[in-house]
RNA sequence: GGGCGAAUAGCUCAGCUGGUCCAGAGCGCCUGCCUUACACGCAGGAUGUCGGGGGUUCGAAUCCCUCUUCGCCCACCA
């Protein structure tokens, strides 16, 4: 910030905000040094979809992700923050697909070459959107170590992983039946395949018996598939339907004849009690098919329509012509109008079931039979168990811990292929003459075995098969480099719990098995940005907020601040995307008060050395004595103490709301409200001992800057280099502020006599409508010595309120108002014309009957032998404290009653 | 269906290891102030059966049980 522009009353921060950011990476503070000294603090980040634009949720993740790291680096930690983007299969892909809609042409026009090409086209010119615009909220990511799922070196990682995998035996072709998205064309893991409970019907279906003796009736949600049906089953300890086992049925529609079968794997009670068996479109139903050697016909293409090209012949002749092409949802339909007609529909039962959607475009996924590659889970899990058994990760919250567990023990094989263009393919060749496959790290030229021509697998990897390696593949391997030496394992792992088991838990298998290591020792989950209705933030709703709009109008410190101290461990954030006002007034209200605050002090100690500013506060105690250091001093320097150390510890427990309000309240509270207000006669010269307020005043400033810079970077920055008057100076690579052991009881004891003192004459005076400018006089009768040293000390503070008459004895007479303050002293405020006694007497009448009242409770509590007998003794020495101190005020009040003249 | 969490002021939430912070904050609301850093401010103020019921304890917003409501995670009853 240049010299020459005076603070504006009002913060701006779009004036400085950019401009810092570019000095900061102009100066590299957010690279690493090896040779700093500092022991490394890495975390990696979340890397956002390639396509992605910047939402509040990564507002949020990136924001705690800075506020550690800032703390960290500050601390004098080599501080790491890895950027990067994800590849993002699918979501890419669909991306550019309806790019090509648009255009009138489709990828499959393209050709598998052309359309990846028109997708890395399309990432290059827009994947680094979501990176830019992390810079505008303030993320001191070291940008020179941008990594990318997709890039050369982190191919090359998941290349080398998936070839391990194989040579080890853990990753194997099944044929099995998997979750299908009919509209993204390809094959997605358990995970990518979400419940949502729907409403849907149960279809009671007669399959007549194919000796023309009656029927059975078959219960289903998704009567389309009945034309895959190969068998009908029955529990065989369900005994009046023994008689059945063995006959058979004519299936319907498909006019064919299946078998009658027993299987245990027919839930009792359910339904009919007669399943209907389709192994192609079932996975339960596979199973069972597989066990009495069923056949499995595919009846439905991947795009969800009747009948399968691939497999006419085989399963086209049970889908009839008039079916042939249709769509799942038109078939149902249909198919239902001709059970009807046919009399085989018996009834259809409203049904609420859970149905699995495609976690990309939210379409009802098909479970379908195919060839896909796994990997063999149970390993993985096993290690994972026993490491976090072991304490080697924990996480935040502890909960979100047993649902790793949980997750973990009911882990099934990974399926990481998928029918896409876009992504790592699949580096495994098949010769057709040996009927052989492999897995090669460099692409093979011929086959080894007969030299004939290889041809390469047609999929692509899931996406999450290369995130899964991020916090070691970003730092180079498979090559040992010293990155990877010295910056693995990473330390802390911030994300949304929604992605705990797609990634976190997957980079928690990857670590271990490859690197040997957990990859990080802490998971912070944070909550989920949500609005007021407590609805998820989301595109298709409209209810997001664009933290870009929040940073242009009341700037990313605000932004950054309202998140965080609104972020309690394990909770949620409320935001109203229809009020942004109202949403970040805490935030904006709360920046342009630390500028004000700043505008105050720098205006006083601007152009005082460093060490002028040390002397009194920094260095040992002695420099500073209680007889330099006014009252005010030594109670501020207590406060802040003690904000240094719980803002520290805040910081290191996660709990970022107080981190955030502790210094807020600090800064706002105590020294604002406060301290500037009692050291103000100093200051301005009308009192002694201004260089030594002056310098306090500069400490505690410096101080609660470093303190909140993790939160609010720029504003802190900004500031300080004010403060130290030089634009070469910076906050950002500390040092942290320690305590100075000025923790002081006696010093916040007396101020806070003080305090109550005005408080009470304030109060007074609101009461009786005193105008600001009329003067009153009081008179107070202080109970013990030092309350009179401590009001002496800072008599400036009620000089402004009222003249002070008397700190001997207050009178009782005379129209004015009455207040009793903490340690048996009492108030009298003179107040001439403008008491109302009756109002008067109302007042001190509640405060005593309240008093009594809880006097009351009290000694019934002394009085009862049992809490006398089990309470600890010091809770029980309090007790009687308390009862001491209220029934003096009490007498007091009493005393002030019966002067007035109340009834 | 299984597991878990939460219910505190009009709104959004704190209240971490049961004993006054007579139950707190921010926003909103009411009253008075443009007091020489700040009206994005200052001072004062109102508002709560701490979801209902029961229990443990000398003592419960805080621990236990139960009911109600909301939320999260998991799940192959067609």
């Amino acid at each position: 910030m240049p010299e020459t522009t005076e603070l504006s009353p009002q913060y701006s921060p779009a004036a400085i905000e950019s401009a810092l950011y570019a000095e900061w990476l102009a100066r590299g503070l957010f690279t690493p040094d090896p040779d700093s000294g500092g022991k490394p603090f890495v975390v990696v980040m979340p890397p956002p979809n390639v396509t992605d634009k910047l939402h509040t949720g990564h507002g949020l993740n990136a924001t705690v992700q800075d506020v550690i790291v800032r703390f960290e680096r500050m601390r004098g930690r080599d501080a790491l923050w890895l950027p990067g983007t994800d590849h993002a299969g699918i979501a890419t892909q669909n991306v550019v697909e309806r790019l090509l809609t648009k255009e009138g042409t489709t990828r499959f026009d393209l050709g598998r070459e052309a359309f990846v090409r028109r997708v890395e086209a399309f990432v290059a010119e827009t994947g680094s959107t979501i990176l830019v615009q992390l810079q505008a909220i303030g993320a001191s990511c070291d940008w020179t170590r941008t990594a990318y799922t997709l890039s050369p070196a982190l191919s090359r990682a998941v290349r080398e992983v998936f070839v391990r995998l194989w040579e080890e035996g853990l990753i194997y072709r099944g044929h099995r039946v998997i979750h299908w998205c009919p509209r993204c064309l390809t094959s997605l893991s358990d995970e990518e395949a979400e419940h949502a409970e729907r409403d849907g019907h149960l279809y009671h279906i007669r399959y007549p018996l194919a000796d023309g003796s009656g029927h059975v009736t078959v219960a289903t949600t998704r009567p389309e598939t009945m034309l895959g049906d190969v068998a009908v089953a029955v529990n065989p300890a369900d005994q009046e339907k023994q008689r059945f086992v063995g006959r058979m049925v004519t299936l319907p529609i498909a006019e064919i004849a299946i078998p009658i079968i027993a299987d245990e794997g027919v839930e009792l009670g359910f339904g009919t009690g007669f399943l209907k068996i389709t192994p192609a479109h079932d996975p339960d139903d596979f199973e069972i098919g597989r066990r009495h050697g069923l056949p499995a016909p595919v009846i439905l293409a991947p795009d969800a329509t009747l009948g399968d090209a691939s497999l006419e012949g085989k399963a086209g002749g049970r889908v009839p012509p008039e079916l042939f092409g249709m769509d799942r949802f038109e078939a149902r339909r249909v198919m239902v109008e001709q059970l009807k007609q046919l009399k085989l529909l018996e009834k259809i039962e409203p049904h609420r079931h859970a149905i699995r959607h495609c976690y990309r475009c939210d379409t009802i996924v098909e479970p379908r039979l195919s060839d896909q590659w796994f990997v063999k889970m149970k390993p993985f899990a096993d290690d994972a168990l026993r490491a976090h058994r072991e304490g080697q990760v924990r996480f935040i919250p502890e909960r979100r811990g047993d649902e790793f567990n949980q997750w973990l023990e009911n882990i099934r094989d990974w399926n990481i292929s998928r029918q896409l263009w876009w992504g790592h393919r699949i580096p495994v060749w098949y010769c057709d003459a040996c009927r052989t496959s492999k897995a090669y790290r460099e692409d093979p030229k011929a086959c080894e075995r007969c030299a004939g021509p290889l041809r390469q697998d047609e999929d692509v990897l899931d996406t999450w098969f290369s995130s899964w390696l991020w916090p070691f593949s970003t730092l180079g391997w498979p090559e040992q480099t010293a990155d990877l030496a010295r910056y693995y394992p990473t330390d802390v792992l911030v994300t949304a719990p929604e992605i705990l088991f797609f990634w976190v838990a997957r980079m928690i298998f990857a670590g271990m098995h490859f690197m040997g290591r957990m990859p990080f020792h802490t998971v912070y989950l944070h909550g989920t940005v949500r609005d007021t209705q407590h609805r998820k933030m989301s595109k298709s709703l409209g209810n997001g907020i664009d933290p870009l709009d929040v940073v242009r109008l009341y700037g990313a410190d605000a932004l950054r601040f309202t998140v965080t101290n609104g972020l309690a461990v394990g909770t949620d954030i409320i935001l109203d995307p229809n009020d942004l006002e109202a949403s970040f007034a805490s935030g904006r209200n709360f920046a342009n008060k630390l500028w004000n605050v700043g505008r105050l002090v720098l205006g006083h100690v601007e152009g005082m050395s460093a060490d002028d500013r040390r002397l009194w506060t920094v260095d040992s105690r002695q420099s500073a004595t209680n007889s330099t250091l006014s009252l005010a001093d030594r109670w501020i320097l207590s406060k802040l103490d003690r904000c240094v150390r719980e803002t520290t510890e805040h910081l290191e427990r996660f709990r970022l709301n107080d981190a955030t309000g502790t210094p807020y309240h600090f800064l706002w509270d105590d020294f604002a409200d406060w301290y500037l207000e009692a050291i103000k006669p100093r200051l301005y010269g009308e009192e002694e001992g201004g260089e030594v307020a002056r310098a306090v005043a500069a400490h505690c400033f410096d101080t609660v800057l470093r303190l909140l810079h993790p939160v609010m970077p720029f504003i802190t920055e900004a500031l300080h280099r004010r403060l130290e008057g030089g634009a070469d100076a910076t906050i950002v690579t500390g040092p942290w502020p320690a305590p100075g052991g000025r923790e002081d009881p006696v010093a916040e004891q007396h101020f806070a006599f003080v305090q109550a003192t005005v408080d009470a004459v304030r109060a007074i005076r609101a009461d009786a409508n005193v105008k600001p400018n009329q003067a009153v006089a009081a008179s107070i009768a202080v109970a013990e010595a030092w309350q009179r040293t401590a009001l002496e000390a800072e008599h400036s503070m009620i000089a402004r309120l009222a003249r002070i008459s008397s700190l001997d004895h207050a009178p009782s007479a005379g129209p004015g108002a009455h207040a009793v303050l903490p340690g048996g002293a009492s108030l009298f405020v003179a107040l001439g014309d403008a008491i109302d006694v009756g109002r008067e007497c109302a007042r001190l009448g509640e405060e005593l009957a309240r008093l009594e009242k809880q006097l009351a409770a009290l000694d019934a509590k002394l009085a009862n032998e049992k809490f006398l007998a089990k309470a600890p003794p010091e809770v029980v020495a309090t007790e009687r404290e308390k009862k001491a101190s209220w029934t003096e005020k009490t007498s007091v009040l009493r005393a002030k009653l019966k002067s007035l003249g109340c009834a």
